[in-house]
DNA sequence: CATGAATGAGTGTTCATTCAT
DNA sequence: AATGAATGAACACTCATTCAT
């Protein structure tokens, strides 16, 4: 049941399919690196300049300010990446009745925890400006929502119906899902941690949320 | 069950008790508020030294520099604050060996929660400070777990020799215990919410977490 | 037998003919003048950029730092301009056996005294500094000595064996001939006088030293 | 023909049996110290204070600027010590016709390089001060030369009248005398040795002096 | 007298941003 | 499009000096 990871090809697209040049990926590419590793704040654009091999001058050509160099890299994995997926494979589940709320689980951990271990660099980045502006999470799970509350309504009125799911309500749910998930992820990024063993880890997880989530 | 949460008292205690003068602790308050609102980057001293209605001067008196004055605010909640209280209640809990596993989650998820809402500005803070560095995550971490894993690990024993707790390692039931009242408390901490219901959250959680977690 | 000073000619070239913008040969002019007249510590590099009529922020482009300007001020001076030309013109009396000792002294007093006159500026901040740090005057008398010793032995010896010169220790005949030199060299810096009879004053310290010398 | 060295008895009776406290007193000492060893610029109140063990509102009771401190240190030496001597001894001279002017030569190079040795902290500090300020250098030729010149000018003709000294203009006789024992002094001060060997040194340049001087 | 907290102007330095080439 | 010199407003931090205790 496992899906190509999507999410890392589309980001991917959205920089190297781009009409950017080679010069801007460059820039592209370092901001993401620099950003992660020493924070928004502490990066300057001299430092991306550098790392980038360009003049400071290239670096506002395409991406007229600093931050605007923050919202290149992250509106793709916010507004577009993240729920494009999200949505492309609720929809692909809700068509597919059969499936053991369990597998459902395991998949979605799976894909979580791969997304999350390929898309370490933004979301390291994600996760400071969370911290940092009150305005980001909002956004965010508005957006979150926004995009998914419907689909996963209905998918989890499903399996509640199935009687594979507890009857409570949905955000109550969700909550206990994407925390123990996070439990996974969390460290790993914070950590700066590469080896997550990802089937393992979303078996025990699974595990763990049918036993919690089960009637 | 519940605890008079010590956490802030302790806190405070460093701050008010301590023999700084009202001007210091002017600055430490500014700090605080700022350091939570803007992030430590986007904090001038001179922003703190106007809120703090002192000279610049005055704020580099005490605390020798910017970083002085971040120590000077997180150092009591990572260092003693924290893992003392932690120490504390699993002690008491060991001593009291009649203690249903469920209303242990419960205490636990309420204690830690109280914690948070009254001390939202330092975990914004804390927060921001875990997502810049890799080193602060694994440090606190590190401290964490030296300080609690012995008493937890006897606790958690003593919950699985009753048939009150799964046969999972250590490690697995804490994370999981963890991450189900992180996702209560993150929100909240994330959104600048000061309205949580401690009360239900927790009997919410170590609801969820009694049955994900019984054998 | 006087030779042009090329000593100003080699400093100015690195000042006029480097790869330095006008604004920054304007900033190293603008340090020379108020590192000579107010001290290297009493300059701010905002009296600089004011008096180069540039912003703050150039005069940091080129020269890192405040010190980076001392250094590309006296560095020219010390570690090439000076030994260069002692040597040049060490070498050059080598070559010529006939020259009269009393000649000799005339003729060196002369372009010392020249060189100092044109340097003046330099000279006064190359004091403030060897004043300052014990390293610089034990530095500079090794780089000097490094470089002429040995050439200014056989030229002493040669005139020891001519008998124009006392049989004294070679480093004791350089005291005499520098510090009398000096004595008339030292006033004019000192005093940021520019009136100094340079033919009149080589003749006396040469008569002067020419009768203390000679066997 | 040794006197003793009252310079420095004179300046320290004008420490110690001041009206200062101890307390003032070890701010002059710490000062000294400091002012001698890092300049006047870069040594900060704040330093004087700690290596003092006073407050720094003790360094401005008595020495009501930073300034105070320096002329505190350097008026004794300057004003009074360095004249009064020079002006005893030579008045001393003036009565004893049958000194031979070598002697007098080996004993004004005796006194002042042990006066010098003796003093090698203040010298520092005058020095670094004659460097920064056209004004201390002009000063401090007028004080010295309206107070000895008549002396000395007395002295020198009577050595001239004796058939012992050349008939040169006394500005220039002096000149190289002063020039030639500095020529000893200045390396020693500026390169924080305390090893001089004054009986050869003072024998040395007398020699040199009375060959270069003599009718 | 002595203290040391407080001041606030000033320092060296950085950095996002602009623009002539 | 790309450069990099130039900008100038910040910034963290220092320091001589004052003054209430």
């Amino acid at each position: 049941m496992t899906t190509p990871n999507k999410v890392t090809d589309l980001f991917n697209q959205s920089v190297d399919d781009s009409d950017l040049s080679a010069k801007q990926k460059s820039v592209l590419q370092a901001s993401l690196t620099l950003f992660s590793e020493k924070g928004f704040d502490r990066t300057s654009t001299s430092d991306i300049a550098k790392l980038a091999n360009v003049s400071e001058g290239t670096v506002y050509k395409q991406f007229k300010t600093k931050e605007g160099l923050l919202h290149a890299i992250l509106t793709p994995a916010i507004q577009q990446v993240v729920p494009k997926i999200a949505n492309d494979f609720l929809t692909e589940l809700l068509q597919n009745n059969n499936t053991d709320f369990k597998d459902f689980l395991k998949w979605l951990a799976q894909d979580r925890m791969t997304f999350a271990v390929e898309n370490q660099a933004q979301l390291r980045i994600l996760i400071q400006e969370i911290a940092r502006s009150d305005g980001m999470f909002k956004r965010l799970g508005d957006t979150f929502m926004g995009k998914i509350a419907v689909h996963a309504n209905t998918l989890f009125q499903k399996y509640q119906d199935n009687g594979q799911l507890i009857q409570w309500p949905m955000p109550r749910i969700a909550r206990y899902i994407a925390s123990a998930i996070m439990g996974y992820i969390l460290p790993v990024i914070l950590r700066n941690d590469h080896n997550l063993d990802i089937a393992q880890s979303s078996e025990e997880v699974a595990e763990f949320l049918y036993r919690g989530l089960k009637p």
